[in-house]
DNA sequence: AGCACGCCGACT
DNA sequence: GTCGGCGTGCTC
């Protein structure tokens, strides 16, 4: 009897478990094992394991045997190497994450949708600038090295992508390119497939698990170079023969995964290109602190290429602060507008052009309070108060699935003055309506636009002229090219400049650039409207100058003041329980004992805080209380995390998980 | 994560 | 009596 190492599909964080098989086996095959009383998924890490000490000392009779062989199902060595890293870097369960990460297989098969080029000719010349990037970074085409594309919205990133694609397309070699969001797939696929002689196959959440299998399957064995064209999970796909790989807005959060192994695509993509000896490509308007500062280290800035105007006949936007105090108040029937910002709607509409409002909130009201007693209406799962939705009549939670019918009347005293306060996109979209009545206004959020079919009407609608006024989140911000769009309003951006993490400033500051990149992309005289509160907020300044390098200068020294990124690497390990009281003695007593002992005696270059309640403490009945790790010393950061885990006796009802690189530390 | 074992409260 | 609630412990 031979016997193997295999990765389980369960959640203990070992080398994999030791069974006996008959038979051939190799590393990176996919088999299915008895586990416990049950069957699982794993992976063989080794087939020969006869010889390894932790196999003289299992007693033979624990040993179990290899139930069956998939056959359709190998990892490859660079897959699985990838995993193997992502397991360590991550802290997660090796098992785990590599059946997380591969798309499971469903009965019904749906045909799948494959485009193929066109291949046409440009119908433009790429400007120098877009030349001079192409030809830099094709001459290290074939191996490994990462590079950066900074440049400003409508600068014409797609343009050197696209060239990048073409000519590793034509060495024979697929491309694997990721960009943060479903709803930007249509766009690139339409450009993509213009111009490129190729198949290309796109990889997103609307695709069902029968697609998703068909996708990995027919990716390991291309014919043909290919473009692969997907959201996050796509940095998974085995692409045979793959030679670019290409992270279109690189600083986009949805690049990090939140749930399970909370990983970034863009960190392991860094890590398959080297793996694999290929190029990385990374483009931004707004490139990531991180990113950015390690660009700028002396061997890795040659890399870095700055693309400073845009394309074409079009200039960077003109950006003006409109001050929303209210002098008046007597402005409460257009409010959250303000006159000045009325006013520059209505005559950018009276022009024929189409107008962006930009609210960074769904629904109508953040949260209802009584005027009389100051009742507040809190979901009673989660510690956060409820969203009224108009259209729908109800108050909802949007961490839970919590909603309730909006009430006539206080529940505590009964009065009838229930006051709304804050807004979202459904108050703005009424305004406007109410100020401009005959005119077609359309909101664009995610209550509004669920599915690909929605997204692609209300771009149509839009594109097409029969929406004048567009209302939208977030969704609306990121790489659409509006043509007749010259006037961009930005309201409600106070919120998130208030907000206390240390990434607030660079997260308002991308917002801010992504959103006024809409206005007059093809145009001389695009204008850009930020209502605020703050309007001597210098952040304000450098964005209305345009000046990411004054942005990152000053964010640069606000960092190492207070140790954070690029400065110190974080770990977050966050504790949770329905116990509350259970929880807190547990983390405070207990979990943060053991974690300062442990630093005092081993790891001195680690800084701790906390233990400390998460922003939102409750969420669906589930307490969390977090711990954060701060080190400039990585490898002495991994491994108290190490020893931590080997020390740590977990409680009943007590669950943790460990964030490594956290985007928030909320 | 599953899944079973095991020990206490209210039902045919 | 025993059905089922979820605390506890294990998985080669």
């Amino acid at each position: 009897m031979k016997v193997a190492r295999i990765a389980v599909n369960y959640p203990l964080k070992n080398s994999g478990l030791l069974y006996f098989y008959e038979g051939e086996l190799t590393r990176g095959q996919v088999v299915e094992v008895p586990l416990g009383k049950r069957t699982s998924l794993g992976c063989v890490i080794s087939a020969d394991e006869s010889a390894s000490s932790e196999y003289r000392d299992t007693p033979q009779d624990k040993i179990k045997t290899v139930k069956e062989i998939l056959p359709n199902w190998k990892l490859e060595e660079v897959e699985l190497q990838l995993f193997e890293w992502m397991a360590g870097y991550y802290h997660y369960s090796l098992g785990q994450l590599i059946f997380d990460c591969l798309p499971h297989h469903l009965k019904r098969p749906r045909p799948l949708e494959i485009s193929e080029g066109e291949g046409h000719e440009l119908e433009f010349i790429p400007n120098p600038i877009q030349k001079s990037v192409v030809t830099s970074i094709r001459q290290g085409l074939g191996q490994f090295n990462r590079y950066l594309v900074h440049g400003v919205t409508g600068s014409g990133k797609t343009v050197v992508y696209l060239d990048l694609i073409k000519t590793t397309l034509e060495q024979g070699k697929s491309v694997l390119f990721l960009l943060p969001e479903i709803n930007l797939t249509p766009q690139f696929i339409s450009t993509f497939a213009r111009y490129l002689k190729a198949p290309i196959l796109s990889y997103h959440s609307e695709l069902a698990d029968s697609q998703k299998y068909q996708i990995w399957q027919m990716a390991r064995t291309l014919k043909e170079p290919t473009l692969i064209l997907g959201v996050r999970s796509s940095i998974f796909i085995p692409v045979a023969n793959l030679g670019l790989i290409v992270i279109d807005e690189e600083h986009d959060t949805s690049f990090k995964q939140d749930d399970r192994c909370p990983y970034n695509a863009r960190d392991v993509a860094s890590k398959k290109s080297q793996l694999l000896g290929i190029p990385m490509v990374m483009g931004s308007a707004t490139p990531s602190l991180e990113t950015y500062s390690a660009f700028h280290q002396p061997n890795q800035i040659k890399n870095l290429f700055e693309m400073k105007q845009r394309a074409g006949d079009a200039y960077l936007p003109k950006i003006e602060l409109i001050d929303a105090r209210d002098k008046s108040g007597k402005e409460d029937d257009i409010w959250p507008l303000v006159p000045p910002s009325v006013r520059a709607i209505k005559d950018a509409l009276s022009r024929g052009e189409q107008v962006l409002v930009f609210v960074n909130r769904l629904g109508f009201a953040n949260y209802i309070q009584c005027r009389a007693c100051g009742h507040q209406f809190n979901c009673p799962n989660c510690s956060i108060t409820l969203r009224y939705y108009k259209k729908k009549n109800i108050l909802a939670c949007h961490h839970c699935e919590y909603k309730e019918p909006m009430p006539l009347d206080c529940p505590s005293c009964r009065s009838m003055t229930l006051s709304q306060k804050g807004f979202g996109t459904e108050k703005v979209q009424e305004v406007l309506q109410r100020l401009f009545p005959d005119k077609q206004i359309d909101r664009f959020d995610r209550e509004e636009i669920k599915n690909f079919k929605q997204l692609e009407e209300r771009l149509s609608n839009f594109h097409q002229g029969k929406i004048d006024l567009m209302v939208g989140t977030q969704m609306l911000s990121k790489g659409h090219n509006f043509e007749k769009v010259k006037l961009v309003l930005i309201l409600g951006i106070d919120s998130q400049l208030n907000f206390p993490d240390f990434r607030s400033a660079e997260r308002v500051y991308q917002t801010l650039t992504q959103v006024s990149g809409r206005a007059g992309r093809y145009s001389q005289d695009g204008k850009v409207l930020i209502q605020t509160l703050n309007p001597e907020s210098s952040l304000f300044q450098i964005v209305k100058n345009h000046d990411f390098h004054q942005f990152y200068e000053d964010e640069l020294k606000i960092r190492e003041l207070c140790d954070c990124p690029p400065f110190k690497r974080l770990a977050m390990i966050h504790f949770s329980s329905r116990f509350q009281d259970k929880l807190i003695s547990h983390v405070s007593e207990f979990v943060g004992v053991l974690l300062r002992d442990l630093i005092r005696q081993h790891f001195k270059e680690v800084t701790i805080l906390g233990p400390r309640p998460a922003s939102i403490e409750r969420k669906s009945n589930q307490f969390t209380w977090s711990i954060l790790l701060k080190s400039k010393d990585l490898p002495q950061l991994h491994n108290l995390l190490k020893s931590f885990e080997m020390n740590y006796k977990s409680m009943s009802g007590i669950a943790y998980k460990i964030d490594i690189d956290p985007y928030s530390l909320l």
